[in-house]
DNA sequence: CTGTTAGCGCCTTCAT
DNA sequence: ATGAAGGCGCTAACAG
């Protein structure tokens, strides 16, 4: 039994509509200058009389692409509230959709053995034209294996071993911890603190090393740190020992929501107010974040611009491509964080409290 | 300029490799009854060695079949908690990759009409197999539109019109808002109320359902509710309202974690706490609700079985539309959703709080 | 500037 | 049980 019949309208409808080849109805569409003006306008005329839409199917087995960009979808970590994850697709997806390509999810076991196997199959199965990671670090077998393969590519997240010739967009980590303690710092706070993540993360120090200079500056001590792993629990802990400390913080700087709101968990459990008593800030601005009662105040990472970046950027590598296999255009977007300032860095009004 | 050299293995390849006409490898994959068995394993030892994965889009093209499912992403709203989607894509993606498909996303603007025309150009040009929706509601349009295309769907959530022919996963509202109703009855509430959303939404009525038929059983008074939009600042405010009652409440059942993270912002305002003061129960398990202090218990919905079943459903519709395109196998699966309790809705031990 | 030819990789039909 | 022919829809190359 072969194909079913479909209402799919084909370049040959289209052709015969408008009294001419397929080929030129291609071009019409693909190579606008290659066709006369009148016959272009008559070739569309019936194009969006017929609603034609080109097959993508076909158009991937002749060129050998797909115009599909795959991503890879992690498993949600129940303990994390650093849910951009959802946003980040959405808008991933709207400026693919808008530079013509659609998204195309990728599933990989962890690992980044699995991980390999995984893009190495979706590339022989469907074509895809590009991949978008997140999250690479320092000697990514993923990059090396990506590159070897000579799919474009781009990182959500700079390549931390100086390597050039990766495309990435990243948000300023250091910046935007520094804006962090330096809104507190402004508040009056001395013994600010920071909880952050462990050295065999990059992202983490160079978020610390933001709160490390603000403290310089202000000539503020910086005994009290804590590098433990991205959890609710370990914030909380981290938070107990920074506050039974001979001189206790007053202010705690987090390299994430999660942490921060382990931080909250704390104070909750000493009976202390986040703002009226300690300050706090996050970082993510996941929605957690504005749902907390109060408010936690974080930084908000400009993801709808981090999207749009990294389809551009795969754009342009694709192009690039096509003219030069060898051409690398290495592109490097580092954005600005927002600081949102909530109620748990703030003194705030009084609330009575029973 | 044609296309690039590729490193794709092809069936002629493997034909070569084996001895075998092309023709015998495809049947050896896709119909091994007709080859015979030494054939066959001759051709499997040389897919295997040379790695041969078919290619999707010439298949697509000469089947008119993508193995593409399509799922629509919609833009998290930034007040709302209710980040499921993370997740449900994580599952259903991984549900998808071990049946053989592959998850494409959607790009449609609100509204249904542009949805209609999302989907309409992704089955154009790509021929999806298959659609996931979710939320469907009464007299839904995208349910026509599919309909009337013949295309394979399944729906997380149910027909609220009765549409019999619809095939659906959902979980159950109602039994959960009566979980939840039991669960504070038990710590010896009386007074409970329920925040919940307009009669517009089926859903909303359905998990108010469970409220009202748990607080009738037990001859408790149903005189505070309140039916809201879906959002913190609606929860706060109702919850204000329900606690200036001349006989306050002293529980609040919520139809989302939205709108109980709401109710958790004007206890404190007023300085009361979760649990030791008002009980609070949300829905939706979102990640925010392990994260807030107290934690909140809410009711979670078994995604992961969500996933494999929408995907199941839409396996079997495609495998019945190749035999027979008029038969209809509808099938509707509704999963209980789990009671989360943490100590939002306990009197817990006596925190200090100065 | 336009049309013809050919083939991307696969699978259904029909012959052997 | 296996192979040959043909075509899904599209576009690069090459005429005309």
């Amino acid at each position: 039994m072969g194909p079913q019949p479909h209402g799919h309208v084909t370049l040959a409808q289209v052709a015969t509509r408008a009294g001419v080849s397929a080929q030129s109805v291609s071009n019409a569409l693909n190579n606008p200058e290659r066709v006369a003006a009148a016959t272009r306008e008559r070739i569309l005329a019936a194009v969006a009389e017929l609603g034609y839409e080109p097959n993508l199917s076909a158009r991937a087995l002749r060129n050998r692409s797909s115009s599909l960009i795959a991503v890879k979808m992690r498993p949600a970590r129940p303990d994390k509230a650093s849910l951009l994850m959802d946003d980040f697709l959405y808008v991933l997806n709207a400026a693919a959709v808008d530079a013509g390509y659609h998204l195309i999810l990728c599933h990989a076991e962890d690992g980044s053995a699995g991980e390999i196997k995984a893009y190495r199959d979706l590339l022989k199965k469907t074509s895809v034209d590009a991949f978008i990671l997140a999250e690479t670090h320092r000697n990514d077998d993923r990059v090396a294996a990506l590159r070897s393969w000579g799919v474009p590519f781009a990182s959500f997240g700079r390549s931390w071993d100086g390597d050039d010739g990766l495309a990435w967009v990243d948000v300023d980590g250091r910046a935007g911890t520094r804006a962090a303690t330096e809104h507190v710092a402004a508040q009056g706070h001395r013994r600010i603190g920071h909880i952050g993540w462990g050295a065999e993360s990059e992202l983490g120090q160079d978020r610390r090393d933001g709160w490390l200079e603000a403290c310089r500056e202000r000539e503020l001590e910086t005994d009290l740190q804590a590098a433990v792993v991205d959890s609710l629990d370990a914030g909380r802990q981290a938070a107990h020992r920074m506050l039974d400390a001979s001189r206790p913080a007053t202010a705690l700087v987090c390299a994430s929501d999660t942490l921060a709101l382990g931080v909250m968990r704390a104070l909750h459990e000493r009976g202390l107010r986040p703002g009226a008593d300690v300050a706090i800030t996050g970082y993510d601005d996941s929605p957690t974040a504005a749902l907390v009662s109060p408010g936690l105040t974080t930084l908000r990472q400009p993801i709808d611009e981090v999207g749009r970046q990294l389809i551009q950027i795969v754009d342009n590598l694709m192009a690039g491509d096509l003219r030069q296999p060898a051409y690398a255009l290495p592109q490097h977007v580092l954005l600005e964080p927002e600081l949102i300032v909530r109620a748990s860095s703030l003194p705030g009004p009084r609330t009575p409290v029973r």
